[in-house]
RNA sequence: GCGGUCGUGGCGAAGUGGUUAACGCACCGGAUUGUGGCUCCGGCAUUCGUGGGUUCAAGUCCCAUCGACCGCCCCA
């Protein structure tokens, strides 16, 4: 035996039996982006590391910590994708998405995303997210939409324990003076601060607002509130976004300590996260915010952006917590069982026509006696059993038995797959 | 980067230093010769993640190493 080599940390296979939910869930997905009309895109795995230092921030965890960053063979530094927006940001100014003449662009994508860290329940280095990106509008509704789909896609999939938080950064402005606020206020008090913190106060101070080391500290509850410094333009712009929710019935808190922790959003920041039980200590399944600055800070024309990042494995873990079962049907169509060299060849090529015709069959290959073959037709849950040996060869049939009932009848060749697509038919009418 | 728990067949799992490593599921063969599910009988780990050590004796104790899972930070 060779040497035995497993999947890389945080990295883990899709098996058949989990594969089928993904494709239940994922196809469940595209049918609410149809019925939303966003269009899907799809962007490299990687990008040069450059694009998410500019636009993630150099001082966020994902850029100091996280990336998978390598040379190629041309000493280009590359970056396995740690999220989607900024892919999608780079590839709405390259190809100059912003001339169609059909505004906003509402796009989505299913895609992987790598970053390096512990793995932990519901964290892997390699993860997959479904997001959503409007480039081109500034009207709040458009807000409400992306939160609405977000919140449909939950919904619709089942999921019952859900908590939408949102808050407004504010535009520049806003932002610019809240942190100057922010710095004034813990200035006084920085050595009593965690390290990590007296980092943060130079560099990302909103993010002091985040942690959890000092979140006991008296300068904490007395921090200023980001909704205390919004210019009036901010302030009207998150009251519209809330008053469309309002209209939707769409339940959310506002939390005014939820920063976000990249660089690029400014205004509506959102976050859907699970309050079921039995679910890992993280609960976040869904973020994402405004980025107005974005597309002209990666060299395009100013273009207001909006998206939210789900992460897919996070879904399935909710509804595993919520125990709900996504519907996948795992019963077979037909089973050919064949006894004799003859019969064998017979039943290859009949299994290739009806599959020809539409029809989901499988048969034996592993050398199985009558009786071998009849229990994988049983443990696959075949509907019909089509049987061909000495006899049937002779005849010119093939049995089809009916596994429910054990009914069973002799078919001609000929007709053998027009017989089998009535009974499927008439099989799924009942359902 | 830090902390905790744990590695026994395909899977679940017993085993508190002592002869041939329980049991359940799954799987394979037979009773059943052209018919599944039920039943009965039989088979299925020269070996306990890996390496080293202690001991007359190690799955069981010690050390190292690798790996998995969970938690912290942060997030999807």
């Amino acid at each position: 035996m060779g040497m035995k080599i497993n999947a890389p940390r945080g990295t883990a296979d899709l098996l058949p039996a989990e594969s089928a939910k993904w494709q239940f869930a994922e196809q469940k997905i595209k049918d609410i982006c149809r019925r939303y009309h966003y269009e899907e895109i799809r962007t490299p795995l990687f990008e040069h590391t450059e694009l998410f230092q500019r636009s993630v921030g150099d001082s966020t965890d994902i850029v100091q910590k996280e990336m998978y960053t390598f040379e190629d063979r041309g000493g280009r530094s590359l970056t396995l994708r740690p999220e989607g927006t900024a892919a999608v940001a780079r590839a709405f100014v390259q190809n100059k998405l912003y001339g169609d003449p059909n505004q906003p662009k509402k796009l989505y994508y299913f895609m992987q995303m790598f970053r390096y860290e512990r793995p932990q329940a519901g964290r892997m280095r390699q993860l997959n997210q479904f997001g959503v990106e409007v480039l081109g509008s500034e009207d709040p509704a458009v807000d409400a939409e992306v939160i609405d789909l977000a919140m449909t896609t939950y919904q619709e999939l089942g999921l019952k324990s859900l908590k939408l938080v949102i808050n407004s950064l504010g535009d520049q402005e806003s932002r610019q003076n809240y942190r100057d606020a922010l710095v004034a206020h813990f200035t006084p008090v920085a050595n009593e601060l965690c390290k990590d913190c007296q980092q943060r106060l130079t560099q990302n101070p909103l993010r002091i607002l985040d942690c959890k080391t000092d979140r006991t500290h008296p300068a904490m509850a007395a921090a200023p509130s980001i909704l205390d410094y919004l210019n009036d333009a901010s302030k009207q712009y998150f009251e519209q976004v809330k008053h469309y929710l309002n209209v939707i019935d769409i339940p959310y808190v506002v939390d005014p300590n939820l920063v976000r922790g990249l660089d690029y959003y400014n205004h509506t920041a959102f976050e859907i996260m699970s309050e079921s039980d039995g679910f890992g200590a993280i609960t976040t399944l869904a973020g994402g915010g405004r980025y107005n600055g974005l597309i002209e800070e990666l060299g395009g024309p100013n273009t207001p952006g909006i998206g939210f990042g789900m992460g897919l494995e996070r879904l399935m873990m909710a509804l595993d917590a919520e125990k709900i079962q996504l519907s996948t049907d795992k019963q077979l169509d037909c089973y050919m069982v064949a006894m004799g060299e003859q019969a064998e060849q017979k039943a290859f090529s009949l299994v290739r026509e009806l599959r020809s015709k539409g029809i989901q069959i499988d048969k034996d290959y592993q050398g199985k006696k009558m009786k071998g073959q009849f229990k994988n037709a049983d443990r696959l849950q075949a509907k019909y059993v089509l049987i061909l040996g000495e006899d049937e060869i002779e005849q010119g049939t093939v049995l089809v038995r009916t596994m429910e009932t054990g009914e069973q009848e002799a078919i001609n060749w000929d007709e053998i797959a027009e017989t089998m697509q009535e009974k499927l038919q008439g099989g799924k009418a009942d359902e």
